[in-house]
DNA sequence: TGCATAGTTGCACTATAGCGCAACTATTAT
DNA sequence: ATAATAGTTGCGCTATAGTGCAACTATGCA
């Protein structure tokens, strides 16, 4: 799949971040698949820190982005068998402050505003909107 | 047992540095406990930069250390369970380079040195050997 | 054709991680 | 007591990671 060689320290360190790990946890939890709209509406943070944030996982070989149109859907990627045990991994660490929880309410939430299971809208939290030039 | 709570991503910070994940690679693999100057020897590192990464192991709360006489011993610790779950991980990891088998092939010659099941010599090799001052 | 917008990235800045050196503590043996 | 040695750590250095801002590309719609 991927030709190039990943040091098994690249893939700690892509969960070595705790807003990557917010989007491994939601998308390992939910088996879904997300644009980036979704996620900063569901994560609260800007889009330029999520798609680097997403790069680094694409890089680290644990993440596929598929471009649709306008939008780009992530996943998280099932193999080699190491990387699913990371998921065992990820789903097993407590979420003391409850930001998982919350990520994944949000989530859910926006996913309501799917039609046929694409996004067809973008982000909705207007503190993460580009303004528009007056 | 620890009293800090210590976040997620603290946890895959301590896996996410060759060094470590080759100390970690050799004690989780053999289920043996290590002192520092055995590590020395295994890895062929200096004992400074290994001391140094054993106690963000440590901290990270992977490690457990356990002073006897001059020596000190240090193991992995089994809980909480995505800690073994992490383990898991690590032993299913690629070894491309074959960098973790040397490691286990020198750790378990130097393993033969032990008497009664303890350490009782210092560093063998001698690069790594504090120079007597003449 | 032109505008709005989903997403990406160059730049400058700051913080932190890992390193080697050398000095340090602690324990044992003579 | 004193020397040797197992192990730790302060210091200074360098490299790199994460960030916000703003500019950028690319796609679809009016």
């Amino acid at each position: 799949m991927h030709l190039t060689r990943i040091p098994s320290d690249t893939v700690f360190q892509a969960l070595a971040d705790e807003t990557r790990l917010r989007i491994i946890h939601l998308l390992v939890e939910t088996g879904e698949e997300s644009c980036l709209c979704e996620l900063v509406d569901s994560l609260l943070e800007p889009s330029y820190k999520l798609s680097r944030h997403l790069k680094i996982l694409r890089q680290a070989g644990l993440l596929t982005s598929q471009k649709e149109g306008r939008w780009v859907y992530h996943r998280m990627l099932e193999e080699p068998s190491y990387i699913t045990r990371l998921y065992d991994v990820v789903r097993a660490l407590p979420d003391a402050d409850g930001v998982y929880a919350a990520d994944l309410t949000r989530f859910h939430e926006r996913l309501c505003l799917r039609d046929g299971g694409r996004c067809l809208v973008g982000i909705q939290r207007e503190e993460f909107r580009a303004e528009a030039v007056d």
